[in-house]
DNA sequence: AAAAAGATAGTAATTAATTACTATCTTAGT
DNA sequence: ACTAAGATAGTAATTAATTACTATCTTTTT
């Protein structure tokens, strides 16, 4: 049944679309990514995607959508039952680092979203998304203070900001390397210094 | 004698250009930086850019050389005579937070040329300024693991890591909050994380 | 007067978006 | 069930705008 690849629904084809910018952007710089480049990865020709997008920034957004929902999902659900806030809170880590190793275009999207100076739709998506992920954070870290886990004195804001950069450092040293692989072994070494920054002494 | 800016001799027109590109990349997207826009922010026209540079991307050659021999100087400088490793590091930390507050396209100009597929010049010279830095840093924390500041079952390249990517996710959150200058205060609370991580317990 | 620096007015290539047309699928009427 | 009609999806070519870069002429400096 796979004979028929041409032709599909308009929502299969933007969710494909999607799929071919996310994964282009893995491989190359995504503010230099076209639309001409984007059809050719998936064998349509560069109008037919104003078929299912009104703009290219149409395109950005619904990327970023995806980025938001799945992301989100993913640390909700690498959380979901953890009892300890800082084992919550690694597993938060591991999890974001492993679909950061998936998808290594990702983290370097959302910087490029942040640097536009336009308010734009995709930009606010990105924007919402960090807001929402440091809720999580700082809800995690305040529980952690609160049982004794973390460091009473600890400063909840700059454990957030001290957390999302880490794997900012992490992306940046996986485009020093150009190997994205060696993010997954550095990732465990990288939280064990920054969880000790945060744990209460004992 | 500052009547007649028009003018200039080679090489201060190039130490202009540079300057105007640095600006700029503090407020909009480095990787949308036209020479019309660079030009026109110094008063020339697009054309007599190219009296002075070969190419654009000779332009960002010049801007890479100027960042990296600026910012090794003020490392340097920062942490000159002063004895514990620690403290070094810090001092490095707190000059190179303030390069960053006084020039914050600086961060964001360098994460784009990493971004780059191709191995162009400029890309190279953000390679070879990470690596020198990197150096520094190892030095630093191998001294302080010698002298007992720091932990000595500490992982040396980790630490770099998380070093240099919490500069970058202190500049992510200036970016989010659309504000610079909060990073000078939120630098010294985000280190002291870092260093707690890092020390050794007393 | 000579040389250096800038202005003006281009070029060729690339880009997002649009257009006229075609192929394919879906569904309503018989 | 079959077919005609409409809706949906795709193609190929074209457009206007933008980009880095260049050729020629003018002005300024020395």
């Amino acid at each position: 049944m796979n004979t028929h690849v041409k032709h599909l629904p308009a929502d299969e084809r933007r969710a494909v679309t999607v799929e071919a910018v996310v994964k282009l952007a893995g491989s190359q710089n995504p503010s230099e990514i076209t639309t001409a480049a984007i059809a050719k990865h998936m064998n349509l020709t560069q109008g037919a995607l104003f078929r299912h997008f009104p703009t290219k920034d149409a395109i950005w957004q619904a990327v970023m959508e995806w980025v938001a929902e799945r992301l989100l999902a993913r640390i909700d659900c690498a959380a979901q039952g953890i009892e300890s806030p800082l084992a919550a809170m690694q597993a938060i880590f591991m999890s974001h680092v492993e679909f950061v190793a998936e998808h290594p275009g990702v983290p370097r999207m959302m910087f490029g979203e942040l640097q536009r100076t336009k308010q734009t739709a995709p930009k606010r998506i990105v924007q919402t998304l960090i807001l929402r992920y440091g809720e999580r954070l700082h809800r995690l870290i305040e529980a952690g203070k609160a049982c004794g886990e973390l460091s009473a004195a600890l400063d909840t804001e700059a454990a957030t900001t001290l957390f999302i950069g880490t794997i900012q450092g992490l992306v940046m040293q996986s485009l020093l390397a150009g190997n994205v692989e060696r993010i997954r072994d550095d990732a465990p070494r990288v939280f064990a210094i920054y969880q000790r920054g945060i744990r209460s002494a004992q």
